[in-house]
DNA sequence: GCCCAATGTCGAC
DNA sequence: TCGACCTTGGGCA
């Protein structure tokens, strides 16, 4: 499940639980990250980052001041899965799929299926920071959303496209972009350049919003509260995976506004949902 | 059991 | 534009 709302929810759960917690075993049982794992082994994990979709983990590395940093990527099927232990209650023996496992006193966490999971420096890591676009989730320089509009403004590309170009933003994925268009009734084929500022502004504020309510409650919900479910007496999401959304996998069912159909298509070898009435600006 | 899709990204042609 | 990659869960036989 993983935009950016999953990434930076993950980044405060492992801090919460590894933090400057003393030392950390940290281990590889599918056995594709066996090595890093052995020299991070034991070590304390100082920090957690998130930057898009990207996660890092850092451990400080005592003798020449610097820090090691375990880079994470769910990509479309990466899975985190965090555990408490007790004295009653060990650390379950790990599936034979996890990638990664830190493990404390207290909790354990597994990470399976990660197109990305490597040991990489602090020039490394700045280099992923140099190529992503700003974050709705970070509240420091990688937060400026007129970097955004600088590419968004210049591009004949849509903006449906646009958003999910992890160099113009970072960290909206498919959900968030249905969604943030239904909810400015903006036409997902608009070209970049026809977005105005004043559109581009109100839709950065919306997904800041939106996505720090996605850290908060782990899920993505997107409606208004008039058009929820018990608002509108309507029966709730079914099929799905969790939260309450206008559009995203919603094609052929009526729209919660207009009662008109849902719309899908394929758009850069993604699913894209808009309502066609809806979205005419 | 098999087949498919899935909130992602990269690189080859 | 397409296939590759990583894993799980649901639908169907």
């Amino acid at each position: 499940m993983p935009e950016g709302h999953t990434i930076h929810r993950l980044a405060q759960d492992y801090a919460a639980r590894f933090a400057d917690r003393g030392p950390v075993r940290v281990t590889s049982p599918q056995g594709k990250f066996t090595g890093a794992a052995a020299l991070l082994d034991g070590s304390p994990l100082h920090t957690a980052d998130a930057h898009g979709k990207h996660l890092f983990l850092g451990f400080r590395d005592p003798a020449p001041e610097h820090t090691d940093w375990i880079h994470i990527h769910l990509g479309l099927f990466g899975k985190v899965t965090l555990g408490d232990i007790g004295p009653r209650t060990p650390a379950p023996p790990p599936t034979d799929t996890v990638r990664l496992r830190l493990a404390g006193p207290t909790a354990y966490v597994d990470l399976r299926g990660p197109t990305t999971c490597a040991l990489i420096t602090d020039t490394e890591k700045q280099a992923v920071h140099a190529r992503l676009g700003p974050d709705p989730l970070r509240t420091d320089h990688h937060a400026d959303p007129a970097a955004a509009y600088r590419r968004i403004s210049r591009s004949r590309t849509t903006i449906a496209a646009l958003l999910m170009d992890q160099k113009v933003v970072a960290g909206v994925g498919n959900v968030y972009r249905a969604e943030v268009l239904f909810r400015h009734g903006i036409d997902p084929y608009r070209p970049g350049r026809d977005i105005t500022s004043a559109e581009w502004d109100a839709i950065w504020t919306d997904l800041v919003a939106l996505m720090r309510e996605g850290v908060r409650t782990n899920r993505i919900d997107t409606v208004r509260p008039e058009h929820t479910p018990e608002a509108m007496g309507r029966p709730p999401r079914v099929d799905d995976h969790g939260g309450e959304v206008y559009v995203y996998r919603r094609a052929d069912r009526p729209c919660h506004i207009c009662g008109g159909e849902i719309r899908t298509a394929d758009l850069a070898a993604r699913n894209l949902f808009w309502c066609p009435t809806c979205q005419r600006n």
